[in-house]
DNA sequence: TTTATATGTTAATAAATTGTTAAGTGTTAT
DNA sequence: ATAACACTTAACAATTTATTAACATATAAA
């Protein structure tokens, strides 16, 4: 799988560098940008998972930059994470209403950025675009580890809940057996009668509407 | 209201006397030391609001004074800027590491490094803006190592205090063992064990309903 | 219908995870 | 020097989760 990639506009150029360095090293791909105007293009160019931006630059500020990508539809769903310095109060206000994910502000501490960075990429990891999804009267939250069942916060163990989570990422599809194994038992071996449990107590918890057997075959979430 | 104290550390005398005239010249009290040791040695009897670190230095270097600063809690919160040649990358590297707020390269050019240190001693004046996390009847604040819980100030040890404050960045996401040990040791190991123990003690002393177990998956600070 | 095969269910057992205490070590304050 | 505190770990207890065997039931094909 190759690497995400994280656009950076600053018009700083040592925390350009210094940001590039601690990224990197954590396996992400960096792009960067001195100024606004060359960090939309950069956008429209490499399409990057995540954007951190400088509030404060010359000519396009970071909020400018924020909204011009919040009405680019190729571009709408990019993470974006802002830099301000901590008196810029109002990139708290302005920045999250010009529909920033998250901020961090400075002097940057890399492990804390990488830990930002890392949480906010990783909600969109796994599924498409975030870590829950929500099928009818079922929501379920892999960050928070939360399933959510007619408004009632339901406690699924481990590989329940992953079971589940896995199903749900592609509802109506079937899932053979081998599949759900090899990924949810990345290693282990089990017998399928296994599976069968771990599938019942679900049902147990959800019921069986959504849980369908497709015999022969294996399980899917059915809406 | 006094001055701010600025404790500067490099071994050369000239760029010593060039950022205490400077410095001065701005209204700010200057100490100096010319090595590691007798750093400080000054760190601990002044503690001043801000020390300058050149970052080669014989004996002692910065990061290794950095170091001890941050592990001594009377002056874990000094802030510490760096001063370091250009081609010295590593000390972008293990100086943040080692918990720098900032670093300057030299040449020094008189106007920046004011501006710098200006920006950085104005930021923890108005501290507490962003550093301070509320949620409920607990409010926990980084910067000036204060827990509150139910209108009462309540003591942590650092790592109970730095384990609570990560918990409470992204309330409700579970955080693994994993997660919580790289980014609270930064550099030692520790078995899951002593995790385990800083939670009892957090929740000795803000109860238990926040803070929950999520067995397999790690734990979370929820609302 | 009967048979073969797949899946459902239950309860017992094994495995894994976390909680707790107390003790050892080091550090800081008095 | 002594006491108080912070941190880590070992050892074991308590709890939860995972797996399996054994048998029941359902389903599709013969």
């Amino acid at each position: 799988m190759s690497n995400k990639i994280i656009l950076l506009v600053d018009d700083e150029k040592d925390i350009l560098e210094f940001l590039s360095y601690n990224l990197e090293k954590e396996g992400y791909d960096v792009v960067t940008a001195n100024n606004g105007i060359i960090g939309l293009e950069l956008a429209i160019k490499y399409k990057p998972d995540l954007i951190i931006l400088d509030v404060m630059m010359p000519e396009m500020d970071g909020i400018e930059v924020c909204e011009k990508i919040r009405n680019t539809s190729d571009l709408q769903h990019i993470l974006i994470l802002f830099l301000t310095a901590r008196s810029e109060e109002y990139s708290e206000l302005a920045g999250f209403g010009a529909g920033a994910d998250d901020y961090i502000t400075k002097p940057i501490k890399p492990k804390l950025l990488i830990s930002r960075v890392n949480a906010i990429l990783k909600r969109t990891r796994n599924a498409d675009s975030t870590s829950v999804i929500k099928i009818e009267n079922i929501s379920i939250d892999k960050d928070k580890h939360i399933l959510v069942y007619d408004n009632k916060e339901i406690h699924l163990a481990r590989k329940e809940f992953n079971l589940l989570y896995y199903l749900m990422t592609f509802p109506g599809k079937v899932f053979t057996r081998e599949e759900i194994i090899s990924n949810i038992w990345k290693d282990a071996f089990v017998g399928d009668r296994t599976i069968d449990v771990h599938i019942r107590k679900i049902r147990e918890k959800i019921g069986s509407h959504h849980i369908k057997t497709i015999k022969g075959i294996g399980y899917k979430f059915d809406i």
